[in-house]
DNA sequence: ATGTTGTGACACATCTTGATACAAATTTTC
DNA sequence: GAAAATTTGTATCAAGATGTGTCACAACAT
């Protein structure tokens, strides 16, 4: 965990409470020392001394196992709605980002080239674009940016994310035929391979 | 409650969803399109959809009866240590909000533009206006804004809402064809992105 | 060297959204 | 209270975005 802290950006922390090793609530409380990353605390205990001690330690919210996705993606989405209300440095903002010639704001659906040009990004581009940058240097199967993307399963022979990734590189990729920006990991998938620099980090 | 709100100075409101007359959702829905006061749903429901909509809905956090008092507590001290956190006054402000060279006072079914020429806003557009304004940075499917604008369920082919969105982007958007302000997020309904200050805050 | 499997590219069908016109409903004006 | 003006919803078509099928080819395995 600590090394994905340090080498990604993390929005936000879907905390196990029973782990081997360190326990939930000690990392709680060190993260929040340092880290103002918003938490939400996952336990199987019911013990309702446990949900008061986890929200009172820091915890952004809480959810006891077994839960309902719905409900866990309801929570994560309030949480984040809340924070992204934060002043800037709190909230681990993901601004705007710098790669191979380009400027991207994440905000916006559009990539800026050295000279100005701004080139539009579908939706989907975007999404994928955003996923692919917010995990530079990782490889993501296409199962998980179809997660990630569109946050549904695969169908059989699924072709859309290849498909996607085809029409991004079209766009930002100099040469679309060898690809530099966004390489394939041949049987794993795909990975943003450019060095990102986020100016106003 | 609407006097109270007119009169005093609310920093929280705990909600029970079962009332008589109007229902805590919409009154949750209500107060999150004019004030910006944190809200905990309360209820003796066990619907799993309920906490669902309830979080949803914009409340800030949920708790189903009966309750442990301290929980109670704990989650009042928890979502205020939030929103304590926001910008100073910013939380029941019914207010003004200033966006991409556009004052909007919410009261108003107007918006003023920088060099003082006022646009009128039909009372749909203004309804529409209002609930992208307070839910700025989010999107809104087409379901929830119909729900905001109008409280109704959608019809099989319902354009109505793209429709408004048009209209609106051809009075504010200063070039239509490229939104800046109102961006649609393919297949996920439309998102205010401009970035809102509310002066009076 | 050969077969198998994954990927790039393209065409195309499908679905979603934008734009426009028009009719129905509502509000304003006289 | 009736006519006019405005607003709003529906229908329709055009444009755009996405997903699927297919083929060729490259990477891998035997």
């Amino acid at each position: 965990m600590d090394q994905a802290l340090n080498c990604t950006r993390i929005d936000l922390i879907v905390l196990d409470i029973m782990l081997p090793g360190e326990d939930g609530f000690s990392i709680c409380r060190r993260l929040q020392e340092t880290t103002r990353i918003p938490i939400i605390l996952l336990t199987a205990l019911v013990e309702e001394t446990d949900r008061i001690v986890g929200l009172e330690m820091g915890a952004d919210d809480y959810l006891s196992k077994p839960f309902n996705p719905r409900e866990l993606l309801a929570r994560i989405k309030s949480v984040l709605r809340r924070t992204e209300m934060l002043p800037p440095r709190r909230r681990n903002s993901r601004g705007i980002a710098v790669f191979e010639g380009w400027t991207f704001d994440l905000a916006k659906k559009e990539v800026v080239r050295e000279d100005g040009v701004a080139v539009r990004l579908s939706s989907g581009e975007h999404t994928l674009l955003v996923s692919l940058v917010a995990h530079a240097g990782l490889t993501l199967s296409r199962e998980q940016l179809l997660d990630l993307t569109k946050g549904r399963e695969a169908q059989l022979y699924d072709r859309s994310v290849d498909n996607q990734i085809s029409r991004l590189r079209r766009k930002i990729e100099p040469d679309p035929k060898n690809p530099q920006i966004i390489v394939t990991d041949w049987g794993g998938g795909y990975q943003f391979a450019a060095s990102v620099v986020w100016p106003n980090d």
